[in-house]
DNA sequence: CTTTCCTGTCTTGTATGCAAGATAGCCACA
DNA sequence: TGTGGCTATCTTGCATACAAGACAGGAAAG
């Protein structure tokens, strides 16, 4: 978002510009999509910024307040719960449905687990809630299935702001060893396990959550007054100073 | 598609009239959805037929082809198999993550089959068409995840495409038994069980298919060339004549 | 001081106009 | 007969203009 960008951007590349910048958690949700400002900043008439936004829409990713704006979507508590539903659904059937780990997938993991080892221990967090919303992704891209691929990258996407919505604490190591004995157990061969591991790693996550804080109607009302979100609470303040929007870190596996 | 539309209808509606026209099998794959005569045909402006064109793209329901218009999409061989993996994947996930079954849920599935087999009986296809892929989609409101019925509405849709490409043969009481084997498995709480039989479901139907005789290459030269597809050979003609789209019954779950 | 209403401004919703690529048909030419 | 190229036409791509609702701020009335 406050990238610069040059002009003659394609349509992707608005719609793939907001999605990463959920899915590394530099923009919040809620936030506010001006036709017109996107509009600006790609160098497009809002003709093209109104395409990428109802793709975003139909990915559930923004919705439309009538002839009021777009925003990113605020998921309410029962949808994060969906969310997360989703998710176990289709992460543990994924795993159940495999049958080998090549050695090239479990190299790319292996290789995975050691950035997201490197980006704890550079305590670079933005980094750090790509590569635990991004581990979901890879596994499903061993399966070589860009469909699934596809519709878990916008699961993840939405975890990422349920995150930021109702996350009150950070355990970056817990999911870490999340994904580790997952891992395992996929070179262990045992799917099962895997899938069951998967389940427990999500259930966890969603634990984390503080559903009860942020009851929808209070949120609704407060992106009518345009208000700025409520600042996650009970996270002391080691954020990024460059990045005052950024409130805390998320935890996104 | 040959309904006739009174004007003033909503995006929405042209959306959905386009999947439902799929989900009933009266939209064949390849069928190109050009936007004046859709503007013409439900009263609005090119705009907005435009809008319900990129929603249906992200859906992977149509595609298209710059500045030569846009169709309804035709999968590929490798494409179709994705789509039944996924499937098989998200379809046994969901049962196996099931734990009870209402009174309610068991009493509508119940219906739903009986409408089942009183479409075969009375040889309604076009509406076995659509009951047959119904039936998953019943499955996944079950479990009240609005998120996994979007997903396997709009996965159900490319099936019944796929069908209507590859399937050579129709099975409807195979497929209207396989129903019903995974309902008694869900009646009797056997969930794990009901699992295994929609992935054997999925891949009796997957096997009913004849993915080589359609390789992609050709398919899209034909489409290139504004030829129709090819019809689907060796279903001998026992087709509605007032619907002569409909080549043969289609087998959809 | 409070409330109500009005108006200016900002937002999206929708239609339309024009540009540019793709295609088909025809004609000239070998 | 076959081939190359031109043109007319049809398609989507994209920008723009205008309509209409939502909102904020201020003025006026109580």
């Amino acid at each position: 978002m406050q990238d610069s960008h040059t002009s003659e951007s394609t349509q992707k590349t608005i719609e793939e510009t907001i999605v990463s910048g959920i899915l590394s958690a530099k923009i919040r949700p809620g936030t506010r999509l001006s036709e017109n400002q996107l509009a600006t900043l790609f160098g497009v008439s809002r003709t093209r910024v109104r395409e990428a936004m109802m793709r975003l829409e139909t990915r559930g990713i923004v919705h439309v307040s009538p002839r009021r704006g777009w925003f990113v979507v605020e998921p309410s508590a029962e949808e994060a719960i969906a969310v997360y539903e989703a998710r176990r659904v289709i992460e543990a059937g994924l795993l159940r449905s495999m049958r080998v780990l090549t050695d090239e997938g479990g190299k790319a993991l292996d290789v995975h687990l050691n950035e997201e080892k490197t980006a704890m221990a550079a305590g670079d967090r933005q980094r750090l809630t790509y590569l635990m919303g991004d581990f979901h992704i890879r596994i499903a891209e061993l399966s070589g299935n860009a469909i699934i691929v596809d519709i878990l990258r916008d699961l993840t996407a939405r975890t990422i702001l349920i995150s930021m919505l109702y996350q009150s604490e950070f355990h970056a190591a817990q999911s870490h060893d999340g994904h580790c004995r997952i891992f395992e157990a996929m070179q262990a061969g045992d799917f099962a396990r895997a899938a069951e591991l998967s389940i427990e790693h999500l259930d966890e996550v969603e634990m984390g959550l503080d559903l009860t804080t942020r009851p929808d109607p209070l949120s609704e009302l407060r992106s009518s007054l345009s208000l700025p979100p409520k600042a996650v609470p009970s996270v002391s303040q080691l954020s990024d100073p460059k990045n005052h929007n950024f409130k805390g870190a998320i935890k996104t596996c």
